[in-house]
DNA sequence: GCGCCGCGAGAACCATCGTTCTCACTGTGT
DNA sequence: ACACAGTGAGAACGATGGTTCTCGCGGCGC
């Protein structure tokens, strides 16, 4: 049910194309070509491009969030350590050639303002990555507060990365967030 | 010259919306019919949409900046005071009901890829921006690269106050800010 | 063999949008 | 008064893109 193979070579074109370009400048046909099908398969399968735009998220989504945590259970010595392999998985992720952002925000910017079902997405899936973070740092003995920090350095990195095509901002970011998780795990900052 | 009140109202209802609907989404007649003028008048000033589009970043580009440093010349308390006024600001900013996060994340996440013109305004924002922070840091006793760290920290409150619809996360960069600020003044940490 | 259902390929349709053109009008210099 | 330059309002044009339709064909049950 989940693997129907031409849906996901479909769901792999649209995310080259729709990652590489943004939705709106990605034609229906541009999909169907680099899908290889006919443009009535891709109608059946996804009624409206709407429905194409969401797949597309939902399925990035899962797989992202399920990339990151492989890399990081591959590095289970500490809490910590697991932590701070996150930025190691970021950084990998921005040194890809065809690196250009974080899809949900890219959509979020393109479509948040008029499309209900784009913004949903793009929520779900910073919810679900900030409470992934926030776990990591709660089980490194930091507080839930430092975790939602430490997430808004990956997105800084992210977007940072993206536009200003700097290499550094991961590392960057993985050594404030060192700082802040060991500070806080020794509690030599007072709370506000 | 730069004060044609024409251009200006203009590039005012370009600028409400575009940041409100995401640039392609927004026609041409919906420009013209909220300025007030006509379709000719319009192409006169500004020859092609991506002409239009260009002056809408470029100005909020500069504006953007010189509300920021208003509000932190304003609090000219201590060079600490003024980094960290930064995230007052940007509280501020995330309050406003009409807050979608920032026109130039969210231009290059539409348009990034394919026009080098949004690419390079956004890019010349960030770096302007990024730069004005580091200054602010190193005038406060720290480090570029804690500069650069908090740097992220904004970026990062930036798109999760706008997808995510919480208002902590100015508070939170704020407050992590202000530990790396005062830990690498102190030079507690070891770099890395 | 023979209808018939579903498919592939692509044209067709319809709306949208960036851009330009028409046309009637108005103010102005002589 | 009159030629004329520039304007406002809106139609028109051309391209693009989402969606649907046509047509010819191959497989499958009787």
């Amino acid at each position: 049910m989940d693997t129907d193979p031409v849906r996901e070579s479909i769901l792999d074109a649209a995310e080259d194309l729709f990652y590489a370009r943004g939705i709106q400048a990605v034609g229906m046909d541009a999909v169907r070509d680099a899908a290889g099908i006919t443009l009535r398969r891709l109608y059946q399968l996804f009624p409206s491009k709407g429905d194409l735009v969401e797949a597309y998220l939902v399925r990035r989504d899962a797989r992202w969030l399920r990339s990151l945590a492989r890399h990081v259970d591959a590095a289970t010595q500490t809490p910590q350590a697991r932590l701070l392999a996150v930025f190691d998985w970021l950084e990998d992720w921005f040194a890809q050639s065809d690196f250009r952002g974080c899809a949900f925000i890219n959509s979020f910017g393109e479509l948040g303002g008029t499309s209900p079902q784009v913004t949903a997405v793009a929520r779900h899936h910073k919810d679900a990555f900030h409470a992934y973070l926030q776990g990591l740092a709660t089980a490194a003995g930091a507080t839930a507060d430092t975790g939602a920090q430490i997430a808004l350095l990956a997105e800084g990195a992210m977007t940072t990365t993206a536009i200003c095509g700097t290499p550094a901002a991961a590392r960057q970011a993985k050594q404030a967030a060192l700082i802040l998780l060991t500070l806080d795990a020794r509690q030599v900052a007072s709370p506000a």
